[in-house]
DNA sequence: GTTGAGCGTT
């Protein structure tokens, strides 16, 4: 492996610094150490489980992720404080060496044929591991399935497996996913593109195959039936960002990239607006550097406003459910689109119908996994690049 | 023909 450079930072919403690995794509600690004093390792959020992981560090070398170092922002780890006594910290972390990042949640599966029952789920689940949980959402007046259930498996190794492909279940394809309500504390960013000028010949996987030269993809959406455009999900937000604006041949077709707006009627935005969520907790709570001293933080362009979090939610809530305050930025720009993409899409080839015949679906998703909550952050002079990448890295949802 | 489906009654 060659010299790359892989981004750490601080904080998983500050600016990065790209540091260089050794020739063997190893990186030193020392030299994360020579930008970082004091840092005793790194972690990352995994694009899989949106957790964060820890890198593995022997004899001051830090060894690459299964799948390289990719585009994740790598976050310093400082050593802790010494709150508790040394024989407690390894109690703890020895059982979280185990357990840590690797306990299951619900998972939310997508897609189910009507006819699906508790106990086709649970028995086509458990060839991937132990099922301790499964649920198929019915209407509560005719018992019809909703086409969505929820699985949860006992071993976090089965949960990974799961949501990292697609499933045919009964005869459907159905995804797997953590559901909204477990994404709502994540930080959100646009990963996202919006594809625009596309053509009909222009399959899922002709995008896949032609933005993958760009960074991992999660997720292609085309809407059924033909609009000519089409989204496209990267793990990666600085990936998506920097497509936008530019025109692509795909196929021989020039497309323009271009941000994807959030989706009409997101609830998790609801959620944001009445909450504070994910701006307050992100941006408030967990920064080492804290408001006054970060420099690199978005939050320091804000000068002109008062720092109130509540303002600040509200700001952001505005943002993301309607684009509300989008006039308050208008003159200051654009950078931004608060969206994110929850992976996803493929299309529900097969409709199906009740026998009672009331329904049937055109189309839906199928998707890999989800993008990383990697982070960046933007940096930019002025009000409207600051407020625009902070509200994009510290939203939350899944929105778009 | 340039903005996508669906997220858990208790």
């Amino acid at each position: 492996m060659a010299e790359v450079y892989i981004r750490v930072a601080e904080e998983e919403n500050e600016e990065p610094m790209e540091i260089p690995s050794e020739d063997d794509g190893t990186i030193l600690l020392s030299t994360v150490a020579a930008q970082f004093p004091g840092a005793c390792g790194l972690r990352f959020r995994s694009p899989v489980s949106q957790c964060m992981r820890g890198v593995r560090l022997v004899e001051g070398i830090l060894h690459a992720p299964e799948n390289g170092w990719g585009n994740n922002v790598y976050v310093v780890n400082y050593p802790k404080d010494n709150k508790r006594k040394m024989d407690e910290i390894d109690a703890s972390s020895a059982v979280k060496m185990k357990r840590g990042d690797m306990k299951t949640s619900d998972l939310i599966v997508l897609g189910l044929p009507w006819k699906t029952s508790e106990q086709d789920l649970k028995d086509y689940f458990s060839t991937f591991g132990e099922v301790i949980m499964v649920q198929i959402k019915r209407d509560a007046k005719t018992g019809n399935s909703k086409g969505f259930g929820f699985v949860r498996f006992t071993e976090y190794d089965a949960q990974e497996k799961v949501v990292t492909q697609r499933h045919m279940i009964d005869g459907r394809w159905c995804d797997c996913k953590l559901p909204n309500s477990k994404l709502a504390h994540l930080p959100l960013r646009s990963r996202k593109v919006f594809v625009g000028r596309c053509t009909e010949d222009m399959t899922t996987d002709d995008l896949r195959q032609f933005f993958m030269q760009y960074g991992d993809v999660t997720d292609v959406f085309i809407p059924k039936p033909f609009r000519a455009f089409a989204f496209v999900t990267f793990a990666d937000d600085q990936v998506a960002q920097s497509l936008c604006g530019e025109d692509l041949i795909v196929k021989g077709v020039s497309v323009h990239i271009s941000n994807a707006e959030p989706k009409h009627g997101n609830r998790q935005f609801d959620r944001a607006a009445r909450f504070g969520n994910g701006f307050g907790a992100q941006a408030f709570g967990s920064s080492r550097s804290g408001l006054g001293s970060s420099t690199n933080s978005s939050l320091a362009n804000f000068g002109s406003f008062s720092l109130n979090p509540a303002m600040m939610a509200a700001a952001q809530a505005a943002l993301q459910s309607s684009w509300g305050m989008m006039g308050m930025l208008a003159s200051q720009q654009t950078s931004t689109s608060g969206s994110t993409s929850t992976g996803t899409s493929a299309s529900r080839d097969q409709s199906q119908t009740y026998s009672s015949g009331n329904s049937n679906y055109g189309t839906s998703s199928a998707s890999l996994g989800w993008g990383t909550g990697s982070n960046s952050t933007t940096s930019g002079s002025g009000f409207s690049s600051g407020f625009g990448s902070s509200m994009e890295s510290k939203s939350s949802g899944w929105g778009m």
